[in-house]
DNA sequence: TTGGACTCTATAGTTGGCTAGAGAGTTTAA
DNA sequence: TTAAACTCTCTAGCCAACTATAGAGTCCAA
């Protein structure tokens, strides 16, 4: 009994869905920490979990593991002044923000092309070209 | 004179700020073309500028070339029908769609977790510690 | 006409984010 | 106690989307 949360590495992986190999990466570039037991396997918090939930949620959305090592690392305290994590996360959501912005501009481009495109052919006849190349929306 | 709008490879290169190999490379992959004069030079139409532009902008959204090709590709004419092209552009619009919501989602994530921290710390102390890896936000 | 800028093909190398072994030790359930 | 399942390190390989380099031909402006 005693320490009922030291999860293995097979643990995570099963209760994240990622792979024990991509978990060791994850270490191997700093967003992931373990303790060595004297077996030298690794042993994981619980909340390792939620840590790498929260990597794969950020990577989903475009972030590359080196971002999210920008805003993890930051937690190794004394000279890295807390202003900083601020200004990260703000870069960040600002990041976002531009993104959602360009990717709801680029949506209505596609959605306006369908529709136009659409108009032009009410009901495609055999043989009807599909000159999609041309006339691609910018 | 006549054919005023034969641009070579590196005209369009530098209309788009594309660099020569990416060209040469998106022609391998069928993503744009060109007609090869007597020298063996390539030679663009001005449109192949816009369809840069276009595959960039895909790209930048987080399209893989892949599925730029299937877009672009479809213009082939004959054997694919035209409900394919509605298809496709429907599952693009829909995936952008589902993206703009993860990353409004997880934008207010950081948002809270942005404010939440400040509150904390509302005035760092030096030697004060950053604990962001244990109050990641899920 | 010549030399610098441009183009060609082909091959190799790069980065990011992994996966897939090999070979060896460890844990665990029957 | 033993065999399957798990873990370790290390090295190699893979995919995408390029970039870089070599060796050779082409274009064009002075």
């Amino acid at each position: 009994m005693a320490v009922a949360t030291r999860l293995k590495i097979g643990d995570v992986a099963k209760q994240t869905g990622v792979a024990v190999g991509a978990l060791r990466y994850y270490e191997s570039l700093g967003l992931l920490s373990s303790e060595r037991g004297d077996n030298g396997y690794r042993y994981y918090s619980p909340e390792a979990v939620h840590q790498v939930q929260f990597i794969k949620k950020a990577q989903a959305l475009g972030f590359s593991l080196d971002d999210v090592g920008d805003v993890l690392n930051v937690h190794q305290r004394g000279d890295v002044p807390c202003e900083f994590v601020q200004s990260l996360l703000q870069d960040k959501i600002q990041q976002l923000e531009t993104q959602i912005q360009q990717m709801t501009a680029f949506k209505a481009d596609l959605e306006q092309y369908r529709d136009r495109w659409a108009e032009a052919h009410p009901r495609p006849q055999p043989g009807d070209i599909c000159p999609l190349i041309e006339t691609v929306p910018l």
